[in-house]
RNA sequence: UGGGGUGUCGUCCAGUGGCAGGACACAUGACUCUGGAUCAUGGAACCGGGGUUCGAAUCCCUGCACCCCAGCCA
């Protein structure tokens, strides 16, 4: 694994440690565990990993490699009505992705279920734990308000063999759903919500996943948790902050059980701005069709990004940049972007793609002349060496690289002008055709200066502008998709409906694009950098003899700031 | 109005009694056959009020703001 790049400590140049190694660090000193660090990633299974796990996934299993611990895979799978095969393999492929392995350690509480069911037979026997044929509403009742405490239950009273007759015959299935639940004894006037009675046990039949029909009763996540956790003898339990009330409750089943007490350590997750991560509006983008898919590169999940051309590396050094803290924070989304340019800028070969071509005739250059132009794949890589590109009389360049009436500062293509073809020729705008109703311009003409073959002009002469281009005899035709941040809003989570916050424009198709011949072949997956544009990532998409280009995150570009500035 | 948490540049993260630092973003300049990359420079913060101390982001007191909790979800 990579060195780690966290902010230097001035004083010991090493890099500082967040809080949470910072306990495991202390622990280690004062041998709680023998030096031992066990850790756990554990998702239920029901939805798709997103960025905000990347972060848990990446803490957990990074803490535990660099205590030479172990990070064990465990569904948190206890609740029948909402838990998928379908996602337990793909929270398995996601892990992978990013680069963590959980070896032999893959783990589902649904396996403990039978001693789990022992320890609340414990808890029933030591006069911990008692069924409750409260309603739900009930129960919701005798619970009390946040500044209100709440009422015993009538059946609190009930004798642990009664208790343990009950909790029999439920697990039998004996009873209707709902009809009975098993509750924890502990303190209906707790300030502390969850240590009023919480319900350990509820009747539920339902299919699970895993262990089909074999039980109806299922126990609650509070109850789990811990236990599980002690099972596989995790040291530390790292989970989110909302979580952090739920604490009492952990450590109250694991000192009444007298079993391994793993310690709890809470960390805030993550927020992304111009993002919504909740499993809740994710599903509702997908199942309201807004994005294509769980899949779909505008989607902050880690199938989302893949697809739009992240790279494990780019989210792993993300992760590891942010931090990890407990204050509630907001993570700029160009940090993302910014980690994704690092490694891309580093990675991937450059070609030339015009997005929005429009014919450029070189009057002086030869009809039927092609001559092969020698390119650099990438400049940041001098090991990735050279390609030849066929330049030829008409080319295609970027609308956007012309001005029949150039505004200050813009050194591109304009009637008079002068500007280099990457890696050809400088050429000389002489003139344009328009359409005449519409005032598009349809094409450009020019001439070139055969002395400045390469690109380098023999008399040193400045040139500003330099465009990418396609021979137009020789460009293999693609679609590009052009995405944009799925929402307009900084926060879409302000308000009632963050639907309303979708960016209209987070999509744009474009069809009739060019790009190098020697992208005709090109495979799902594959990265470039299209010069001067941004990354593009080949889809999985592809049509027959058409690549389909996705693009991940433009270049850095100062003269579209420039130009917005001057808008603005 | 109960309980649990959190407040440091615009954003994220450090700093744990001794010059408030890094990253992203922003601005300026250098360089450049990508208006990319790179390099240099700059502006920019300790929630408020008291107190302790030679000295406080850090310790104490007191306010304030924000987040989480009333599932038989996790």
């Amino acid at each position: 694994m990579e060195t780690r790049d966290r902010t230097p400590n001035e004083k010991t140049g090493e890099a500082p440690v967040d809080f949470i190694r910072e306990i495991i660090a202390e622990d280690n000193r004062t041998a709680k565990h023998q030096g031992r660090v066990a850790t756990r990633f554990p998702p239920e299974p029901n939805g798709y990993l997103h960025i905000g796990h990347a972060k848990a996934i990446c803490l957990n299993f990074s803490v535990a490699v660099e205590n030479r611990g172990t990070c064990n895979l465990r569904f948190d799978d206890t609740n029948p009505t909402k838990e998928e095969t379908e996602y337990v393999d793909a929270i398995q492929e996601d892990i992978r992705w990013l680069g963590f392995d959980w070896e032999d350690r893959l783990y589902y509480a649904s396996d403990y279920f039978e001693r789990l069911y022992e320890y609340a037979v414990q808890l029933i026997q030591q006069g911990d734990a008692y069924v409750c044929s409260l309603t739900p509403d009930q129960i919701r009742e005798y619970r009390g308000t946040l500044t209100e405490k709440g009422r015993e239950s009538p059946y609190r009273t009930r004798t642990v063999e009664e208790n343990l007759d009950l909790f029999g015959r439920m697990r039998a299935g004996e009873f209707e759903d709902g009809a009975h639940v098993l509750r924890a004894k502990i303190d209906m006037g707790s300030p502390n919500l969850n240590m009023r009675d919480p319900t350990i046990y509820r009747i539920r039949r339902a299919h699970h996943h895993r262990t089909g029909e074999a039980w109806c009763i299922y126990p609650m996540y509070d109850f789990t948790h811990c236990l599980s956790d002690s099972i596989e003898r995790i040291t530390h339990s790292l989970c989110s902050l909302e979580f952090e009330d739920h604490r009492p409750l952990y450590d109250w089943f694991l000192d009444r059980l007298d079993v391994f007490h793993p310690q709890q350590i809470e960390f805030a997750r993550l927020n992304l701005n111009y993002t919504v991560l909740s499993k809740r509006k994710l599903r509702q983008l997908v199942t309201e069709k807004h994005v294509s898919g769980w899949d779909d590169p505008r989607m902050p999940t880690l199938r989302g990004l893949r697809r739009r051309g992240y790279t494990p590396e780019t989210i792993r050094r993300f992760c590891d940049r942010i931090g990890v803290a407990k204050r509630d924070s907001v993570v700029d989304i160009e940090l993302l972007e910014h980690a994704l340019r690092e490694d891309l800028n580093r990675t991937s070969p450059r070609a030339m793609g015009v997005l929005r071509p429009v014919r450029l005739v070189i009057e002086n250059y030869p009809e039927d002349q092609v001559e092969e132009m020698e390119l650099v794949n990438n400049p940041e890589d001098p090991a990735a060496g050279t390609r030849m590109v066929p330049f030829s009389r008409v080319l295609y360049i970027e609308r956007d690289d012309f001005r029949v009436d150039p505004p200050k500062k813009f050194f591109r293509l304009a009637p008079g002008r002068e500007v280099r073809l990457r890696a050809a020729y400088l050429v000389t705008c002489t003139g344009f055709t328009q359409d005449e109703a519409t005032g598009e311009v349809t094409e450009i003409r020019c001439t070139y200066d055969p002395a400045t073959r390469g690109g380098s002009p023999p008399d040193g002469r400045r040139v500003k502008g330099t465009l990418h281009w396609i021979s137009a005899r020789h460009a293999v035709e693609a679609e590009v998709r052009l995405y944009d941040r799925l929402f307009a809003a900084e926060n879409p989570n302000k308000g009632d409906d963050f639907l309303a916050h979708l960016n209209p424009r987070s999509l744009e198709v474009l069809e009739g694009c060019y790009v190098e011949p020697g992208l005709a072949n090109v495979s799902p997956g594959d990265r470039f950098q299209f010069e001067r544009l941004g990354y593009f990532c080949v889809d999985p998409d592809v049509r027959a003899g058409r690549p389909v280009f996705n693009r991940s995150v433009t270049l850095r570009d100062t003269w579209a700031k420039i130009e917005k500035g001057k808008k603005g």
